[in-house]
DNA sequence: AATGAATGAGGTTTCATTCAT
DNA sequence: TATGAATGAAACCTCATTCAT
């Protein structure tokens, strides 16, 4: 029984985390198995279960570690001194939805969207959804803000509304992505720029 | 029961799928079972199997239904002769997802959701959900044009991507109302509009 | 409800019976099912239940039939008024067999290994293979008492036990052609004349 | 309990196989359910599946094992310096086959019977059939040539087509044995020498 | 702590047979 | 007689989880 330090069981952790993320994001949620997880991960199964009570629990792991990725981008933007136009706020957000997408271990936009889906009937996925859109939805609001206070979007309008259109529109971005293929960053800025009814800024 | 009627053949067929419906609605494509669907279709196995070929083909079957619902409404807003204003026409959108949601038969914007997720690692739905999608974006792309030419919008975007754009608050919409339930068409429509170059226009 | 005369009735039923032959012929007696016995036949399902009870039943009126095949011969050669010499008997006799596996409708052989190995552990089908091969052994035991009359076989041999050697190389036979195919009337008999110790009598 | 040796997992597959052949023994490869195996087996369904893909996959073990027991022979036979005279060959093979058929663990004629029938329809079973067919002829094809050096068979005989023969009868006493219970590897032996036109030699 | 063989409930699908029309 | 949709028991196989070592 050799002594176990915590980062070694953070390690451990960290690599059932990514072994079931591979698998979920070629299978999904469902079809992968305990069975591939713990062969992918190169542990026993014994041993992955020493770190996840149940496959659920795991599949919470991923979910949380999915939804989580978008929300990173936001303590940037929001630290900036200067408010970012509104264009080129959703530009910024846009391309760091296509470089979480890149990243090496594989596209964990994909798991969003499973988890997304998942939430309509798993509470617990449920909950971590809403734990993470709600703060994010917060940042859009405030930049919205922001845009009012500079003018360049109406002082009446309800900051949350135009939130929700905003935050609203990066599932769509995302899917269209994942299963047409033919939305880019640029492509969906520049749609959105017209929208905005302003001459787009770069 | 021999010599059957189209009708009854497509009435059985409608059951069927309707109970999947029910069924998936409230668990979710993989938590179904055939004995789910079974049971709640009041028919045997192997009517239902004399009907679906698998479990699979049920499942096409309610993610091609559920993808076709948002598409049904183009025909009308197309057909009118005076263009609609693009914030009046994302509202008629909004509407027309609710007034699905709430259909007798279940909420089918659940299965929606399911579908798109699905699509990503099951070829067969991706397939059904890029040709659903593809004409949907191209009724966008109608409207679009008709505001370029009615100068609500600058004559310089391309319609294509401005299609993205809008088409792309859909699925954020549905999500935001399913999982996190403080969205209406009007709040959606009012935050479009307010980024609609500033200048609502009822 | 048309009156239908008996010679309808027999062939109709078989009409079953080689549709089902076919069937098995391909996949054996358990991968062929009644709803291949149904389509092959071109009758409904009704209609078959109408001419056989059961799908056993079926399965003995084409062992019953398979295994009877061989038996035809015999009145032939036993009808010779000169009895034919052992070596150019069997010759004979596996010619026969290759007749019967080359009709058209289909090599009855592969339904007779069907019904042999079916035997074993099925009582109706043993009742009729024993039915068909005690007579087709006595027919060997008179050739054999023949040839003992002829001087060509020493005359204190028991000719029920040269009966069960002769009768023994018939299936060796069949299912060195069916499974190795480099088997042919002419190679086998060869190797039974060099046996016969005699001088190959053609 | 992890970490077994390479015994237990023989031991296991043994147990497995041994199970299986005692259902075919009594029932035939397709009466025989996995949940018969399991039961006679004492596993559980999992544990059977660690060990066997498929169940064709187990009855192509058992069929493995019931078509290789007659070659066992030939090593003994073809190793002693004085060739044997052919009757007293043929008598040592067919005491050989009762003696497979005799031992504890259920009579495995009956399995190579069945094997020989699915091998019509099932190349798996056809491949492993011919696998082992082919070197026992050869066996056969061995001693022929040894009894054409010593003066019993004609020298002219080709002795694939005498082994063809040889090996024929073995098929006939089997079946003989198994369907009509009125054969021995005496009496069939006696018939042998009868046609061997030699006098027999005990 | 770690292993991985074992468990067994439960999943999907098939198929011989019936019976209302 | 004839039809063929419907039945439902039972087939094969999977997989989350446990626990003796």
């Amino acid at each position: 029984m050799p002594k176990v330090t915590v980062e070694h069981r953070l390690a451990r952790r960290a690599q059932i985390v990514a072994a079931a993320r591979h698998c979920v994001i070629e299978q999904g949620f469902h079809k992968t198995t305990m069975a591939d997880v713990i062969r992918e991960s190169g542990l026993s199964a014994g041993a992955v279960y020493g770190y996840f009570r149940s496959k659920d629990e795991i599949v919470e792991a991923i979910a949380d570690d999915a939804l989580s990725a978008v929300g990173e981008l936001f303590e940037d933007i929001l630290a900036m001194p200067d408010p970012l136009p509104l264009g080129q706020a959703m530009r910024k957000v846009l391309d760091h939805v296509v470089d979480i997408a890149e990243r090496p271990g594989g596209d964990v936009t994909r798991v969003a969207l499973q988890a997304w889906a998942e939430a309509v009937h798993n509470p617990a996925i449920a909950a971590i959804a809403a734990a993470k859109w709600t703060p994010l939805r917060s940042h859009f609001a405030a930049i919205v803000r922001r845009a009012q206070a500079g003018g360049s979007l109406p002082p009446d309008a309800d900051p949350d509304h135009v939130a929700q259109a905003l935050f609203g529109l990066l599932p769509g971005f995302l899917m269209q992505r994942l299963l047409l293929g033919d939305v880019t960053p640029e492509s969906y800025a520049d749609g959105i720029d017209a929208l905005l009814g302003s001459h787009p800024q770069r």
